[in-house]
DNA sequence: TCCAGTTATGACAGATCCTGACATCAACTC
DNA sequence: GAGTTGATGTCAGGATCTGTCATAACTGGA
């Protein structure tokens, strides 16, 4: 019994606890992949083989969302319009953030510190983005108009997210309230006008 | 007279021409920075003093649209409803980038063709949607409003581009007439629906 | 029991990216 | 013609990321 590996378990779960700390203390750019290896007790080696890169370490937790929000469009309910259909889908997605408040946005503030990590986020919500568009597709939409809905969808989506990721107090509005109760201003927006 | 400069001019254009021409020849990733100052004749240290980094060299010509285009989202014109601006705004852009078909599909097929890149774009079209939202709220749009519109509309121009550019015939639909024609159907999408 | 295969890691060399510091030299200014 | 400016070269060095091989625990079967 009592098996003693070789090392400790979980290195890439306490590679990443320690990328978090470091990044929130420092700044993203001043921990070196050396200084997070160290805290995590490996290598910078071993971190590059869990990580594909320094970026990702923020990223990789991303992907596990992903499958259930797809899971979600594809679900059979019969003719579906394509603002109820959002509503549903995104609202789920926000039901699974809303238990992380905190480290999303220990998480945020990070990204919004750094031009490419934010060009990161947006290229790993460009493939989301084509993914729902191409489950949309295969429902029965329009393609060009699934294009159009999955861009509008997320565009919505992250104004909603990072108003409540800046929003502090415990009991503010939850995430998946304020997407169902943004949802319908995108109808009017096209019509908005100045005054000047 | 017969002014003799140390080294040729230019060095700025000559690396960003030997970039590209590297670039699609061998792919991204399979150049380094020593071959593109190689062949412009100058050192590395150069391309770095002209470009950030290896990335900047594709995304710099970039910088010199955004003023326009704010402008003619400031320009004064009286009272005025979102989407004829949009079309106005996002029209003089289209007008602008019409000559450029082929250097613009070469840039295109380099960026699709790397997520980092891919990534760079979106982030720089991120701040180019933050500037935009800033103008229409300067006009007098709701501020709220303001940062879906500028979403919206980054999202057709997108959409329309990829499409030009992706159509290699020479007289193909005008990037212009495109926008214009498609700015309409960001009104009914949203009640389009499925069949099954 | 013993041995071969698997797996996670360490160790090390090296390519590439990017920066800081200083030197060089034509052109310009006065 | 002396001094200044500006674009470039040269060099050292840190950080990121990869390839390769060695090591040691674990695993499964002879």
């Amino acid at each position: 019994m009592s098996r003693m590996p070789r090392w400790p378990a979980d290195s890439r779960a306490r590679l990443a606890d320690a990328a978090l700390d470091l990044f929130s203390q420092r700044g993203y750019s001043a921990v070196t992949v050396d200084d997070i290896a160290d805290r995590a007790g490996v290598t910078a080696r071993t971190f590059f083989r869990q990580f594909r890169d320094k970026e990702e370490v923020l990223f990789a937790e991303d992907d596990l969302l992903l499958p259930s929000l797809l899971a979600t469009i594809a679900e059979p309910t019969g003719p579906v319009a394509a603002e109820p259909l959002m509503a549903r889908a995104l609202g789920a997605l926000a039901e699974r953030m809303q238990s992380a408040h905190e480290p999303l946005r220990r998480r945020q503030a990070i990204i919004d510190s750094d031009v490419a990590l934010m060009g990161r986020e947006l290229a790993k919500q460009a493939r989301w983005q084509q993914a729902i568009s191409a489950a949309l597709a295969e429902r029965g939409f329009d393609p060009a108009d699934a294009g159009l809905l999955a861009a509008i969808g997320f565009a919505l989506f992250r104004r909603e997210l990072h108003a409540w990721l800046a929003d502090p107090s415990i009991d503010a509005t939850p995430l998946p309230e304020r997407i169902r109760a943004a949802l319908p201003s995108v109808r009017t927006v096209l019509d908005a006008a100045t005054t000047h």
